[in-house]
DNA sequence: ACCTGAACACCGTTCAAGT
DNA sequence: ACCTGAACACCGTTCAAGT
C-alpha cells in the first residue's frame, strides 16, 4: 500500500523490508545467525536504523514468525471449511518450510508476541464436530501445542541428520525422513481420536 | 560419591558444584540471567574455569535440564507402574517447579542434548495397556511434547502476569492459576483419551 | 520518516600458564 | 584435577545528531 515496498527499488526502506531481509538472513545463516547487525548488513543500514522500525530483537522476531506462520502465495490457503487434521498439517508444512522455523514460533509464542497460529480455524473446525466453546478451546490449544513442540524437535533432528551425515559418512536416506513424516501424522492422529473421544461422551 | 562434594566445604569445585551454582543463579535471576558470568560467580571462579567442567554453555544447561526433570529428593517417585496421565503430570510438575523449566528443558532436547523425559515409563505405561511397540513410541513422544509445549506457554504466561500484575494493578487471582491447570488437564485428557482411542480399534 | 556514528554494557569461548 | 588472567570476536540497545 505504501509508495515504496520493493527493496531494491527505494533507497529507504520500510517496516517491510526489514522483515523480507530477515527472513533472507534466516534462511541463509538459520537462527544463530539472524542477529540485528547481519540484518541490517543485509540491507546496507546501520543497526540502530533498525530501532526506528522495531523497538527490539523480539518485536522484529515476532514479525518474521508471522510472516512465517501465515498463509503463503499461491498455495492452498487452509479455509475455514478444513478438518482439524488439515489445518494442523497445514501448520507443520509452514513451519518445515523455513529454517528453524518451529523455533522462532515457539519463542515469539512463549514470550506472549504471537496469537497461536491456526487457533481460530481450529475452533471453528471442532465446533464443527459438535464441540462445545470451552472444550474447542482446549482442543485447538492442544492440538496447536503438540505440532509445535514436535516439529520443533523434529527440525532440530532434521538438521542434526545433515550435520552428522557430513563428518559421519552416513547419508541420509530420504527414508528417514518419511519415518519422521509418518511419525508426525501417528501422533496428529492420536491427539485428534482424542478430541473426537472426549466429545463423542453422550 | 567424590571425597568433595558439599559446595561450601572443599576449596575446589566438582560438576556437581557448577550444575547446583547454575540452578541457584536460575532461581533467582531466571534464564535470562543465566550466563557462564554469573554462574562462575556464583562459586566465586574465573569464567574459563567452567570450560574444565563442560565442553559449552549448552552442554552445562542440559545438566541443568536433567535435574530438573529428573525426580526430586522425598517426593513422590514416578513408579514404573503409574499411569501416563500420572507420568505425564509428574513430568509438568517437575518443569513448573523451576523457573524457566520448560523453556531449558525444551532446548536441551531440541540439541539433542537430553533425552525425552519420561519417555521410558510411558512407553511402559501405554504397553500396559496392550499397545505395540512402534504405537507406544508415538504415544509416548505425542505426550511428551504436548506436555513441554503446553508447559512452555503456560510458564510464560504465569510470568506475564506477575510483571503485568506490576504495572497493571490487576493483581492476578489465583483463580486464573487454577484455571490454567484445569486447562492443562483438560488437554492431557485429550491426549490420552487419544491413545486409547488409536488403541481400541479392534 | 528514516538513518548515521559512536558508545555502553554485556556475551560465549579460547589459551597459555599456573598449582 | 582444577583454576587464573587476558584476550578475541562478537552481541542487543541507546542516543544525540543529521536529512
Amino acid at each position: 500500500m505504501n509508495a515504496l515496498q520493493a527493496g531494491d527499488a527505494g533507497i529507504r526502506n520500510g517496516k517491510h523490508d526489514v522483515v523480507s531481509a530477515a527472513m533472507r538472513v534466516l534462511s541463509e545463516q538459520g537462527l544463530p545467525g539472524l542477529s540485528m547487525r547481519r540484518i541490517a548488513e543485509e540491507i546496507q543500514v546501520q543497526v540502530s536504523a533498525l530501532y526506528w522500525h522495531f523497538p527490539n530483537k523480539q518485536a522484529l522476531l515476532a514479525a518474521v514468525s508471522e510472516q512465517i506462520v501465515s498463509a503463503q502465495a499461491g498455495v492452498d490457503d487452509a479455509d475455514a471449511s478444513a478438518d482439524l487434521a488439515a489445518i494442523a498439517t497445514a501448520l507443520h508444512e509452514r513451519l518445515l518450510a523455513h529454517r528453524d522455523g518451529a523455533e522462532i514460533v515457539s519463542s515469539s509464542l512463549a514470550l506472549g508476541l504471537l496469537e497461536l497460529p491456526g487457533r481460530t480455524h481450529l475452533m471453528s473446525a471442532a465446533r464443527g464436530l459438535g464441540i462445545d466453546e470451552a472444550s474447542a478451546e482446549v482442543a485447538a490449544d492442544t492440538l496447536v501445542h503438540f505440532v509445535i513442540g514436535y516439529t520443533f524437535h523434529e527440525q532440530q533432528r532434521m538438521h542434526a541428520a545433515v550435520v552428522g551425515a557430513a563428518d559421519a559418512s552416513v547419508d541420509l536416506a530420504p527414508a528417514h525422513v518419511n519415518e519422521r513424516l509418518d511419525a508426525f501424522d501417528a501422533g496428529l492422529r492420536i491427539v485428534v481420536a482424542g478430541v473426537r473421544a472426549t466429545t463423542a461422551a453422550r
